[in-house]
RNA sequence: GGUUUCGUAGCUCAAUUGGAUAGAGCACCUGACUACGGAUCAGGAGGUUUGGGGUUCGAAUCCCUACGAGACCA
């Protein structure tokens, strides 16, 4: 049982025996930094039921409590504000039971499995910013949800076919002169990219020319030459003509092995990998099965529709009347293959927001279908990175490079480490590895640590920071705190809870509060889908140290129980950072 | 046109889901022991939470409205 839990029932049974009254689920919060104590229990709330004033309830529910509860200390009102303060053997207690329990802050199986699904590329271009807040988030929301206690399936859908697969394809055989990554030293997928915007390009001249010859904007970009041809080679590729299979396979291994590069060095990784090429005949027998139930209906025209004005949303088509798919189509094929391969009791969909409406369709029909898995659907939403220009656009040559802005970040990371010079005896190889950790703290810390619901801005002009509130920060109080441990090694002195006579310092008390609440974030971060409660979490964990840090001595006190007390506090608090920034997809260093 | 999300310090973000005098970081000022690592710590300044109404003991949070920004559906 919890302290927390411990107190809630206390101030249950105080609510209980001084008023006669059932009390609902008691609420605590942290108490504000301005006050004394730890625990703060509102009781604005009580005041009609119990018909006294907020100070009177919060005076009785505290004597209550010093008198009763074997965990307070002492208590203070202010306003309708009751806080606690819980006694020095609580504190240790509880610190022996954090130090003790190897599996702190991951909890045990809770016999449900979960498919993430995550990334998802096109192949037709390189991973940009965007893209790295969606894996980040991915590979984190994974790691979260293990360590709460679910089974994870990590997967990625590639989008390797379609019409704009087919437009670098056309460039490259127009234009491309059987250029290679390997004869250009161009990367795969950035190879690829260049000719996807050489379509473009071209397209566009295509369709100026049709203009100048009188033909409107719309119908020129519906005849231009170019976009005829991508069309062919479309039918061409689904009807598995040799030449344009080959040309899309080339292309594509070509992706393949840059996509690679990049996932390895940001530390991504899937369990399985669907592709679309396989899946896109998908999800016609559904709609079959669904026209069957009356789920959907015929219009004249052949199409297939639902009506979803019941749940707050319009018709949507789900089959065009030609018999061909629409994307949802696709999506409702591609789940049922998920569920038949691997039996999840949840799926989750890591998309941006821009396809909220689109998941609530996709998740409405499986309702109305009956498939027992559509309440275990959840379209993890995430707004847009955007620039200070606005949106990112690819046209407009304003995408942020995810392999650039890496290499740059590690640049960043090693003229600032060679400015401090602390490793000067590392290994080449060695400081190599630390700027990468570096770097990818950085960035990763930086796109986790905002509310994935909400859109964020990133400014290419600022590159992201090493101080303050940043991965780096906490990577460092984690370094400083190896080098204590080091330290502490060398001199033989041991990490040992202090009996129950210890008299604790503030700002021990302080740390000892702030390592209870880990497993309570973890739990938080997996339910609300939100790695950014772990990221504020570990920020505020280390910024609490350092506090600590500098103001209590930890040699050269001369109590060497305080001694012994601090090395264990310390030891508890690196191994709490470490498995929290794990839980980012950050590593932490031992010097830096 | 319909639907929807958002607007918090100069900038980037928080605010325990309706609770205290709205908090951090960056940037800007002032300080820090012969200290165990200064990528740190302590302090200062910076706000009518876009404007206006309403709900109540209490609103950044809920409702209405105006303005502004984004996204989606054709």
């Amino acid at each position: 049982m919890t302290i927390e839990a411990i107190l809630k029932e206390d101030i249950q049974k105080a609510i209980q025996t001084n008023f006669e009254i059932a009390a609902d689920e008691i609420l605590l919060q942290p108490t504000k930094k301005e006050f004394e104590g730890f625990y703060t229990f509102v009781t604005f709330t009580l005041t009609k039921t119990t018909r006294r004033s907020p100070v009177e309830i919060g005076q009785i529910i505290g004597n209550y409590l010093n008198e009763n509860s074997r965990i307070v200390e002492s208590f203070n009102v202010v306003q309708g504000f009751l806080n606690i303060n819980l006694k020095d053997t609580t504190w240790l207690d509880l610190f022996g039971e954090i130090i003790s329990d190897g599996s702190f802050g991951t909890f045990p199986s809770n016999g449900q499995s979960v498919m993430v699904e995550f990334s998802s590329p096109n192949t037709n271009k390189p991973l940009h910013l965007g893209h790295l807040r969606n894996n980040f988030l991915g590979d984190s929301l994974s790691k979260i949800l293990k360590a709460s206690g679910f089974d994870v399936v990590k997967t990625c859908l590639v989008n390797d076919r379609g019409i704009h697969i087919c437009k670098s394809m056309l460039a490259y055989r127009e234009l491309g002169g059987g250029e290679t990554p390997e004869s250009s030293g161009i990367k795969g997928d950035h190879l690829a990219g260049k000719y996807y915007v050489k379509f473009d390009v071209e397209y566009k001249k295509q369709i100026a020319e049709l203009v100048a010859q009188g033909m409107s904007d719309e119908d020129a970009a519906k005849k231009a030459p170019w976009i005829l041809e991508a069309q062919r080679l479309l039918l061409l590729w689904e009807k598995g003509d040799a030449e344009t299979v080959a040309l899309w396979q080339k292309m594509n291994n070509w992706v393949y092995q840059g996509f690679s590069v990049t996932y390895n060095k940001i530390g991504v990784n899937f369990d399985k990998t669907y592709y679309e090429s396989n899946t896109y005949l998908l999800g016609k027998d559904i709609i079959e099965e669904g026209l069957k139930q009356n789920v959907f209906f015929k219009k004249e025209d052949n199409s297939v529709w639902i009506d979803l004005t019941e749940e707050g949303l319009d018709e949507k088509l789900v089959l065009r009347g030609d018999g061909t798919s629409v994307y949802i189509t696709q999506d409702l094929g591609t789940t049922e293959l998920k569920n038949s391969d691997f039996h999840n009791d949840r799926y989750l969909w890591v998309v941006g927001n821009e396809q909220d409406y689109h998941f609530k369709v996709l998740f409405g029909i499986l309702k109305r279908l009956g498939r027992p898995y559509a309440d275990g659907c959840f379209h993890i939403s995430y707004g847009m990175v955007d620039l200070p220009s606005g949106k990112m656009k690819s046209r407009e040559g304003t995408v942020v490079d995810a392999d650039d802005l890496v290499d740059q970040m590690v640049k960043t990371a090693e003229s600032r480490t060679q400015e401090l010079g602390k490793i000067d005896d590392f290994a080449s190889d060695e400081a190599r590895k630390l700027y990468n950790q570096l770097a990818l703290g950085a960035l990763k810390y930086f796109l986790l640590k905002v509310d994935p619901k909400k859109r964020m801005l990133f400014n290419p002009e600022e590159s992201i920071d090493f101080q303050g509130h940043t991965g780096p920060f906490i990577q460092y109080t984690y370094a400083r705190i190896r080098s204590i441990a080091r330290k502490a090694e060398q001199a033989g002195i041991a990490a040992v809870v202090p009996p129950a006579t210890y008299q604790m310092h503030q700002a021990e008390r302080e740390l000892v509060f702030a390592l209870a609440q880990y497993p309570t974030k973890v739990m938080a971060a997996a339910n609300e889908f939100a790695p950014s409660i772990v990221s504020l979490y570990a920020f505020e964990l280390a910024k609490v140290y350092n506090q600590f840090y500098a103001e209590v001595s930890i040699f050269s006190d001369p109590n060497p129980e305080a001694v012994q007390f601090r090395i264990a506090l310390s030891s508890v608090v690196s191994e709490t950072i470490r498995k929290a920034l794990g839980l980012l997809g950050i590593e932490v260093p031992e010097r830096m």
